[in-house]
DNA sequence: GAGTGGTCTAGACCACGTT
DNA sequence: ACGTGGTCTAGACCACTCA
């Protein structure tokens, strides 16, 4: 049956979402935003997952009771912060987070239009732990959990680009140690394996210089130019799920950045 | 008169507006996005400058003979791409570019909330001369045109932060040699002084070493890290107007980016 | 053809800042 | 009091996708 595709958002959408009197009975908030609120909420939460449809227009219409201008406004906003997709004829959906995909702006070399690349990762290492102090602070977990902790060696066409590790909350992958992780993106087995998604994420950069162990491991000379990358990855509800620190090389990558 | 500040942008809009039937007589571009074209012109032609109050949504409305929502769905999105600011009750300006402002994501130390920083720069030189190849390439100017090069230190509460070599075609600022160029934003001398202005710029970022030179400028050991940012930044006419090459201690700045 | 999002209209009332 | 932008409505027609 073609309704068993499109029913389940439906459903979701019933039994999840707020009356609009019960999210603040008329005070100062506008309805759009109040709606904008809500709906975010079904996707922070994990009631609408990654990929999703979610009600049509004219469904969200009548069970918020507002018109369609005023919902179209909730849900622009959304789309223009990058939650949710619209297509013409097709539907809305949740969009698919692609953290990975916007780490540097842009190759400087390696960029073949069109050219599928040949991406993989070397893993050194994946073990579980207990949780450094200094990871702790940034996860802001139990004191007692652990985290998995991976190293890896990200390969573009076979030369050695960044060497990254991560601190994983154990509690989002248990049994990590036995999965693959040669893949691109970490973010792919997360999802797909434990159905952790991570929707933000913020990064710090700043210049560094390879020490030995780095230089070693990305082939280059000692005192090479890298750049130091620290990131703070978010799951739904907004906590830190992973710290990753990773070293780039500064030969091959560089930011771009526009202004305005 | 109160009047006299209000009308000079009414004045704007009828002898500069396009008409809608002009500007693409019903073929398939939405209304909306015609407004947004058409208004876009007008400020990166510099018809309308930055500060500048523009015309009304009503008068707007009436001129292109749309809705107000058609109007306000093409203003939305200049006020997005940070084109244009509104304030209820005041009126809609032409937004004051701030590219200084923007440079760097955010402050590692130097960082006190609300205390005005003590911010100035060291000329280094400041001189007119021919365009050198690798700038005129990216100016893409006359071959014969002249620049102007500025370098120059700057200097956050004493302690200097950053060395910045800017190429400046000169016809955007003839004798600049004889202004005051100590100030904290190079863009503020060229506005108040030539009404020249900078829309946009992208900037260009990769990790560097200190060599003795730059250590010296900055006091800082030979073979620190650094950020090299290399900016193009374009005027009115979307023509680089600047270009700019900046070497920025990697230990007192690092870039935040935040990712969806 | 039915359902989706995209565009557009013509009204209304409100919140805010200026005069 | 007046003019500005902010919110909201109830309709209409269109372009696109999919069955």
């Amino acid at each position: 049956m073609s309704g068993q595709r499109r029913r389940p958002a439906t459903r979701v959408l019933r039994s999840t979402l707020a009356s609009l009197s019960r999210l603040d009975p008329d005070g100062l908030v506008p309805l759009y935003h109040r709606i904008k609120e809500d709906l975010t909420l079904q996707i922070r939460s994990g009631a609408w997952r990654p990929g999703q449809e979610i009600p049509s227009e004219v469904e969200l219409c009548r069970h918020y009771g507002v018109s369609r201008g005023t919902l179209r406004q909730a849900i622009a906003e959304l789309v223009q912060q990058g939650l949710i997709s619209r297509h013409q004829g097709r539907g809305s959906f949740v969009s698919q987070p692609k953290l990975e995909g916007s780490v540097l702006g842009s190759y400087r070399q390696y960029r073949k239009e069109g050219a599928p690349f040949d991406v993989y990762a070397q893993v050194l290492r994946c073990e579980r732990r207990p949780m450094p102090g200094e990871v702790r602070r940034i996860l802001g977990t139990a004191e007692d959990e652990e985290v998995y902790e991976v190293e890896r060696i990200r390969f573009v066409q076979g030369t050695p680009v960044s060497l990254q590790t991560s601190f994983i909350a154990a509690r989002l992958c248990p049994g990590l140690e036995t999965r693959d992780l040669s893949g691109a993106h970490l973010y792919d087995v997360l999802q797909r394996e434990y159905g952790t998604v991570f929707l933000r994420a913020e990064e710090f950069v700043e210049p560094a210089l390879a020490d030995e162990y780095v230089a070693e491991q990305l082939q280059i000379a000692v005192s090479s130019p890298l750049f130091l990358v620290e990131r703070h990855s978010h799951t739904f509800d907004d906590r830190v799920g992973e710290f990753r620190r990773a070293h780039v090389r500064g030969d091959l990558y560089r930011y771009r950045i526009d202004l305005r």
